[in-house]
DNA sequence: ATCCCCACTTAGTAAAGGACTC
DNA sequence: GAGTCCTTTACTAAGTGGGGAT
């Protein structure tokens, strides 16, 4: 919008004012069509029901952040479909009950007791041979604690060093380079690929990548048509042409063969003996010794993922348009190297290059790669315990602290904005207040057709909330629900401020649901505000402190200083699991729950009819006593 | 202002490892 | 000793955010 044009709209608003009137969305400058660009998805979008106006009621100002969202089933997108049933049972189950939490610590309290015992009793636990093992536990454990001590004192207390000029990551640095996938093995001579029921022998190219789909057919990818098909056409691309001529559909290839032939595999490498398996563990140790480590400034640091990531077909999470793809063989003319110009340059394998030797120490990463699958970088980095690491996520931390002093002035910043002028605070304003409140991502926005469709706060759509003036007896109340990273679901039912209700609605008139809720922001103008709001506030922060703000909360409204240890991990992990429903952290149920959970409740039962024979035979010897 | 690239963090999934139980 | 369950580690996809080019 032009300056004077806001002027204009400025006017036109105070006007309206003065005359009692509320601006209307296009006075303030909300148009779906307007300067944000945007990434439209054409999806099915019913059009929005105009809300009917609510009663002023003021939500409580910060209230715990998870409290609504306690008891809220939580379910994935992908979820949703026939299977729901099921499915919901399975989610429900997720999230552990109070009896589990019980169950888990009686069941804590168990072992530390049988632990104390041990302890308590060394004169009986040296005999036999099951104390023994139990001693060589003990052993092995104790042998733990002493390797990670002595790594602790080992390491390179660098928060204890003077920090380089700004920009600069390190002054030395060398390491060995990238490990290399091994080549790919091809099929024995029996194991054969079929097509249209009759055996058919595969070049190299096309029967390893026939490999990875075998591979995988267990795996519910192999069910999706998205991926089938992308599959499929970079399948054919691997093939020789008399092979492409023959192989043109996928429902007539058959795998199965192969896929006995990894199963068998496998089975056979869970079978092996202890000695073969020691082998293997030792072989991957030497890799990880010569490939595992760089020096970094005069100190040995662990590197994070060395490993070149192997070829196979792209896992993309969600409704990816991408997945099933080729992820193609990284070789060393794919790879760049960053080391220091005084170090020993790494040697690329036998008869290969690097694509370049470059020596820039303003970045952290020691190799990189362009994925074909998104044409995106990939790194090879230090791990987690490194400087590089730890002092990136010190610096978070900071930021996040230095907020805590200004949360109340950029809180109350915000609410003013509410009633701004002009569109983009407004919205702004709302956005952060999400953000803040919800710990929403920023939502960044991305090229439509390359990834999932999921999105963060400032790419939400009209379509991704629905506002209810009066809903449970609360009133005010938006409901989420969308598909956020990883495509996970956010679904959640908030109640408001009335002037965000008010503000919404506005923000939502005259949209249809693919158009963006906040069309006047994006998260470069938020953190462009944030940061003068702040230096070094961005977005995310706000994840990270309100994440910390509850986890503090809750060990301290949970912990007991006088509780035992089983107590302290229970109410610790509680702890966290409030910092994972704020942050909305979900994770699939793993393929064995059904399992599982079907022992375990018919050992709960066998237990309870245990008990009840247990109280009435106590019962009988009672009444015989009498 | 917008786009795009790059570097880096965040987080879900799968595999590996290890303790416990029957 | 096999099977199960739980934890840790490895892997890598999917985000965020800065900065330069257009």
């Amino acid at each position: 919008m032009r300056p004077e044009e806001n002027r204009n709209e400025e006017r036109k608003i105070k006007k309206n004012k003065s005359e009692g009137k509320k601006p209307s969305a296009e006075e303030l400058g909300s148009r779906a069509d307007t300067s944000k660009s945007k990434n439209k998805k054409q999806k099915e979008t019913g059009k929005k029901k105009k809300e009917k106006s609510a009663k002023e009621q003021e939500e409580p100002e910060y209230p715990d952040f998870h409290s609504d969202r306690k008891n809220r089933v939580k379910k994935r997108a992908r979820e949703e479909d026939p299977q729901e049933e099921t499915l919901v049972a399975r989610r429900k189950k997720k999230v552990k009950t109070e009896t589990e939490e019980r169950a888990e610590k009686t069941k804590k309290d168990v072992k530390v007791k049988k632990e104390k015992k041990v302890k308590e009793e060394p004169q009986i636990a040296a005999g036999g041979k099951r104390k023994k093992t139990k001693e060589e536990i003990e052993a092995a454990r104790a042998l733990k604690i002493k390797k990670k001590e002595e790594e602790e004192q080992q390491r390179w207390r660098w928060w204890e060093e003077e920090k380089y000029e700004d920009g600069i990551k390190w002054k030395f640095l060398e390491h060995k380079g990238a490990y290399f996938p091994p080549e790919y093995e091809p099929f024995p001579d029996h194991v054969k690929f079929y097509y249209d029921g009759k055996p058919m022998a595969l070049s190299l190219a096309a029967e390893e990548v026939a490999g990875f789909f075998a591979h995988m057919l267990d795996h519910e990818y192999t069910t999706k048509e998205v991926f089938r098909n992308n599959f499929f056409t970079d399948w054919r691309k691997e093939m020789t042409l008399k092979e492409r001529m023959i192989i043109t559909d996928l429902e007539k290839c058959n795998f199965n063969e192969m896929f006995e032939f990894y199963k068998n595999k496998m089975e056979a490498k869970r079978n092996m003996s202890k000695e073969e398996k020691q082998k293997i563990k030792e072989a991957n140790q030497k890799i990880v010794e010569v490939f595992g480590f760089c020096l970094m400034d005069q100190h040995q640091e662990r590197i994070g993922n060395f490993k070149i990531e192997p070829p196979g077909l792209f896992r993309g999470r969600g409704d990816h348009p991408k997945q099933g793809k080729l992820k193609k063989r990284i070789q060393p003319e794919d790879v760049i190297i960053n080391c220091s110009r005084d170090s020993k340059i790494p040697e690329p394998p036998l008869g290969h290059k690097w694509k370049e030797v470059r020596f820039d120490n303003t970045v952290t990463w020691l190799a990189s790669w362009t994925e074909n699958v998104q044409g995106s970088c990939k790194y090879i980095m230090l791990n987690a315990n490194s400087k590089l690491k730890g002092e990136k996520d010190w610096e978070k931390y900071e930021v996040a602290r230095n907020l805590k002093s200004r949360i109340a002035a950029i809180r109350e910043k915000y609410k003013q904005d509410w009633k701004s002028k002009q569109m983009v605070a407004r919205q702004r304003a709302v956005a952060l207040y999400f953000i803040d409140k919800l710990a929403l991502r920023a939502g960044t926005e991305k090229e439509e057709g390359e990834t999932a469709d999921t999105v963060g706060c400032c790419s939400l759509r009209v379509e991704h909330i629905k506002l209810y003036p009066e809903l449970d007896g609360q009133q005010h109340v938006v409901e989420f629900d969308f598909l956020g990273k990883d495509s996970i679901r956010y679904y959640n039912k908030v109640p408001v401020k009335k002037s965000v209700f008010k503000n919404l609605k506005l923000f939502m008139e005259n949209k249809q649901g693919d158009d963006d809720l906040f069309d006047r922001l994006n998260t470069s103008l938020l953190n462009k505000h944030l940061n003068s709001l702040m230096p070094g506030l961005t977005a995310k922060v706000f994840r990270t402190f309100n994440a910390s703000v509850t986890l503090q909360q809750q060990l301290k409204e949970l912990t007991d200083s006088s509780a035992n240890m089983p107590e302290k991990i229970l109410s610790y992990n509680r702890a966290n699991r409030a910092v994972a429903v704020l942050c909305n952290h979900q994770r699939a149920p793993p393929k064995t729950f059904e399992q599982s959970m079907a022992n375990l409740q018919s050992k709960a039962s066998q237990k309870s009819q245990a008990n009840y024979d247990n109280r009435k035979q106590c019962h009988r010897i009672c009444i015989n006593k009498m």
